[in-house]
DNA sequence: GGGCTTCTAGAGAGTTCTCTCTAATATTAT
DNA sequence: ATAATATTAGAGAGAACTCTCTAGAAGCCC
């Protein structure tokens, strides 16, 4: 019924990812994209409406991808501590595997000018935090939280933690250390088993 | 000698904090940050050599800033953990003195166009890192840690962690809850206790 | 006041990027 | 074959931005 595609979205996002990677959210240009991908530009703008459709796109690639796992993994056990630690160790896993894409995720929404993308794609944006938030409040609840800043460990300990592990090597380009995912579930570990009393320090 | 400067350096960065915490590092362009201070162009461009000169600056001179009162916690004590802990409480009561500026923080030295940087601006902020970098090798030196793993650890304890609790609220833009210092002081400490024997999960 | 210097003021050239528009092309269904 | 249609291809208009350049204004020192 119809020519071929030469350039599918895939195509076209997987170059994105590689120049927000390289240069952040404001290198991704429509015209450095097509270069990156070898595509004219109107091949660009018959896939998406104009360039923040395309940021919000990469951006929305990357998080579902990444979530996909993480929820599977802080699913995994019945055992909220363990669910915790497995969470971290993904993270780090799966920053090890797509370096390019999780350098995408020390970005915020903002960043990829979350203010002018189309209802649709905010939604999305938005179900994905929602979901996050769930899955924390969940964790929170099952660990005994009381109040909202035991909440608010939780949620550092899970998601900030595990992320601030990946962050360093990330931006100067080095590769994770091979005992990142370790350190990453440890340390969440720790925040998990803090209690509300402040007992714990010496 | 000379006529008095209606705009000067710190005026013009001081509007330039406000449109980076805004819209971020791509919005601080030359008309925008000339627009906000009430300036004409022909003034920034008398004060900085160039668009590149004036993200380097903004970006220096609020590591900078923070970084002061950061060295002095981390120095407060000969105690490690109570320095670790003043540190931690440090980076959170900056941010709610200083919101604007501490957006900043949670981008990195490449969102301010590193590259483009004469090597004297890069080399005030290689002179940052490395003072940060010696000053907790020094902590983790003290803390007794032995190998990378551990040093790392400290890292995040004493950076990461703080900055993590920071984070969320500085993007959405919300007030920081009132017990945030409680909680980066208690986070960072529980990470400082954590020992190479993995001893501690249950 | 005259001369010197620093600064303001803004017009405008040149560049880069987004987005539109038209024409050509490749494939499938009939 | 032929018609129908999704796609490539790229020229070019328009907008935004950086940076230069010239002219004049405002203070200080003699």
């Amino acid at each position: 019924m119809a020519r071929p595609p030469r350039f599918d979205i895939s195509d076209l996002l997987d170059a994105a990812v590689r120049l927000a990677a390289e240069h952040g959210p404001p290198g991704v240009t429509m015209s450095a994209v097509a270069a990156a991908a070898g595509a004219p530009s109107g091949s660009l703008y018959h896939r998406f409406a104009g360039r923040s459709a395309l940021l919000a796109e990469v951006w929305l690639r990357t998080v579902e991808r990444f979530q996909e796992g993480y929820f599977a993994a802080l699913e995994s056990s019945p055992d909220p501590r363990a669910a915790g630690r497995a969470a971290a160790r993904h993270v780090v896993a799966w920053t090890r595997a797509h370096p390019l894409e999780a350098g995408l995720l020390l970005y915020g929404a903002q960043d990829f000018g979350r203010e002018d993308w189309a209802p649709e794609h905010r939604r999305r944006a938005d179900e994905g935090n929602r979901r996050v938030g769930a899955a924390t409040a969940k964790l929170a609840d099952a660990l005994g939280a009381r109040d909202a800043q035991e909440a608010e460990r939780v949620t550092l300990a899970v998601i900030d933690v595990p992320l601030s592990v990946v962050r360093r090597p990330l931006r100067a380009g080095t590769p994770l250390p091979a005992h990142a995912e370790e350190l990453a579930e440890r340390c969440t570990d720790a925040l998990l088993s803090l209690r509300g009393d402040g007992a714990s320090a010496t």
